[in-house]
DNA sequence: CACTCCAGTTCATTCATTGAACCTACTGTG
DNA sequence: CACAGTAGGTTCAATGAATGAACTGGAGTG
């Protein structure tokens, strides 16, 4: 966004907040980070969108805290939501709920539960069994009934992230997964 | 944000939202209609955004039917949030619940209240009085523990919008108003 | 050592944003 | 009626950011 620092809004902590995820593209990383993406590809590949912005955005996301970079992690290098980035969630569902209300008429696309008890989560994130409002790393997400087919279904990177999984576990890469 | 139609998130309300509010300045744009904006006038004062930036973003705001435009307003153009624009409260607060945690250390910039009993809203809207989700018209803006002066609050638009008022209620402009 | 991943960087082209100036219609005011 | 002021824009040159494709360089593997 990079608002000048000048901003008037001082005193806006929307305005401090866009400065930091305003970006074009950034809470789309953000999304996919608490979808379990990891890998400087893994974004890439979900995203694409150019590598020099993937570069930059990651690097400032980094900066402000939301995201750490480890490179001792194997074979690569790993982008994690910190504390402050998990924090991110309820902005991530609130806009994702005003998308699924206007622009997903047969209901939500996608669908999170209480993986303790299988309940699903009202738009507040609470549980539908045990009224408790979940913490992100012991939600599940899976398809919604807006969910429409689009034939990623089975491309490696996006089809994982389609089948239930928990939210914030990294994508299984087994080692044949570029098997064709 | 223009993220091309193209777009591999046909499954990302997130992705959706933010083809309609996630360009630079849109959600600024937007909270200032919450706080009472309603003119092109009363956005370009306080936004300090280009002209021709305005003009655009208040266009596709009312094509995408977020804002109304309304010519036929006294002397001049309104401006006004749709149930669609409304439905948008819950995304500029959890932004705001953000940027209030991480970076406004003394508490929130902007505290809001239940007109009718004055309770104070928690996180999720939520009247610490009476405990209802409070609707927007419903709710009063007024400075929090974190707000800092910064000058701008004996300006006739600024300042404004620094009193305690009724979200969505427009500014009333006193004929003196630009008496000095 | 050749090969493949992975995580970037580089770069020319296109596109958006910025800030300042200009334009047009309407509203009082003397 | 002339004139100033206000409101809501448009135009334009300059700058800055995004795009996509190609390239680089290191680590791990056979």
């Amino acid at each position: 966004m990079t608002l000048p620092s000048t901003y008037a809004d001082r005193n806006c902590s929307l305005a401090r907040t866009l400065e930091v995820v305003g970006e074009r593209w950034t809470l789309l990383i953000v999304r996919d980070a608490f979808f379990g993406a990891r890998r400087f590809g893994d974004f890439a590949a979900r995203l694409k969108i150019p590598r020099a912005v993937l570069t930059s955005r990651l690097k400032s996301l980094v900066q402000e805290g939301v995201l750490t970079r480890d490179d001792e992690a194997g074979a690569g290098v790993e982008y994690r939501l910190t504390p402050k980035g998990v924090a991110l969630w309820p902005v991530v569902r609130a806009l994702m709920n005003w998308g699924d209300e206007f622009y997903s008429p047969s209901g939500a696309k996608r669908a999170f539960r209480h993986d303790r008890d299988g309940g699903l989560l009202d738009r507040e994130g609470r549980c539908q069994e045990c009224g408790q409002v979940v913490p992100v790393p012991a939600i599940t997400i899976e398809r919604g009934p807006g969910y429409e087919p689009d034939g990623t279904e089975h491309d490696p990177v996006s089809g994982t992230i389609n089948t239930p999984r928990r939210l914030l576990e990294p994508f299984v890469r087994s080692e044949g997964r570029k098997a064709s």
